[in-house]
Parts: structure tokens; sequence; C-alpha cells
DNA sequence: TAGCTTGTTCGGTGTTCATCGAACATCGAA
DNA sequence: TTCGATGTTCGATGAACACCGAACAAGCTA
């Protein structure tokens, strides 16, 4: 379990972006997180093996988009909202908009507890 | 060479959009058509082989993000701009800043003549 | 120390994608 | 009708991806 890497502002790519955002389940993961708190792995609920779900939230991290932090053996993710609105000034809002009005990724859920 | 399927407005998925959009020689395509005119395909200049060009096309086409027409031999296409923006209100604009701020898609190019 | 929990990594599999050249279809022009 | 221009379609190929189960690593906890 190392730490993995953090693009800096200046690696984060548009296609890269458009890329993760380009599967359900990376939407539905980042919808979850869209309030802007902190979620430890265990709270995600999708409908994958877990090996799945720890390569979506690594393709997430990989573009950008969310931000991991170990403490230590749980992980916990945040959504870089502010990064990347600096990097892509009203870009999220309208995606996040548009998924939860469609349904996008709505098979990602929030466990019970935290 | 017959007429292509374009989907419906409701048709347009998300994730089918951000796919198409996770490619530089698609997002340069769109770049071009931002403009609202319409093109020739024998205007637009891009560093793959024409078959593989005609595949991009296609992409955005079944994405919903542009249209096709056919007059004779040549075809035109033209981007979807107000059906986009009915269907995912604000979320082009913000591409295409982010894109032309960053020179996405820049080997795409306009041929010089019509 | 032994076991439990948590997440990563490793093959493996089947699918999709970007890409090319070549062959084909279609239309307009000579 | 023959040729050229314009796109599409057809394999084919190598890369990337989504997915799984199993094995592994690392930190708690009893």
């Amino acid at each position: 379990m190392k730490q993995a890497h953090h693009p800096e502002l200046d690696e984060i790519s548009l296609t890269a972006v458009m890329g993760a955002l380009s599967d359900p389940i990376r939407v539905g993961l980042v919808r979850l997180l869209a309030d802007g708190r902190e979620r430890g792995w265990g709270e995600l609920r999708a409908p994958v093996a877990k090996s799945t779900l720890s390569h979506h939230l690594r393709v997430l991290r990989d573009a950008g988009i969310t931000r991991t932090r170990q403490e230590g053996t749980r992980c916990f993710v945040v959504l870089r909202r502010d990064d990347l609105e600096t990097r892509f000034p009203g870009l999220l809002a309208p995606v996040l908009a548009a998924a939860d009005c469609d349904g996008v990724g709505r098979q990602v859920e929030l466990a019970a507890s935290a």
C-alpha cells in the first residue's frame, strides 16, 4: 500500500478527465463525493469486485479528479473540487447536474454507516 | 455511403459524450466546428489516415455531438450545439474553453479553401 | 504472535479502441 | 463510359480497458 501519485494542477489533462468521466461507475463515485466530504472506501458501495473498485478509484486519482489519503489500513478519498475548478473552470458543475438528472452512476451508493 | 444514424435528444448519453471528448483529435474537430459553421470534410486537416478520420467523425456523430449531411459525394458536418445545450446545459462551453486554453486538438486544422 | 481488516497488485479474459492500408461504392466530370 | 474525387467499410494489429478471483502487504487487535 504505497502512497500513490497525484498529478499537479498543470499536469491534469482535459482528455484524461473526460476519459475518466466516461464510465458510469466513476461518474457515480464523483457524484457521491460531490458534497465535498471525505469518504472512507468502506462507505462506497458499487456493484463490482473490490479490485475493480480499486482500479476505478485509481483512474480518478490519476486523472486528478480525486485525492487519496491513507490512515492506517484505511483509505479516504475526496474530490479535488477546487483544483478542478481552477484548472477547468465551470466544467464539473454541468457534468454533475447532467449525471444527477440522468441518474448516471446511481448504481454507486453510500453504505449505511461511516 | 448510406445515411448514418443520429441519436435523438433523449438518446444522447453523458458517458458517450464524455468518451467522445476524451480523444485529442475529436476535441480538435469539435473546436473547429465551434463557430457553428458547417464544414465539408475536405476542409478538415488531421494527422491521421482518412479512414481514421472517418472513424472519429462517426464517433462524434454516434455520440450526438455532430450532425452529418450528405450532398452528392461530399459530406458536411456541423456541431449540434443547441441540442447539446438543451441536453447538457453549460457543458460544452467549459470544455471548449479548456481545450482552447490548453491547445488540445491543435493538430486538427482547417484547410485553406472551402 | 496470530489473526482480522483493508486495500493493492497480479495474471487472465474478453471487449473496445485508435490506427492503418486496401478494397469498395457513389457521384460528377471529361 | 471511363476516370477522378470523396467517403465508407473491411480486416488486421497493438494498446488500453473493465472485470474477476487469488495472492500479497500492511497495519490493527486480541
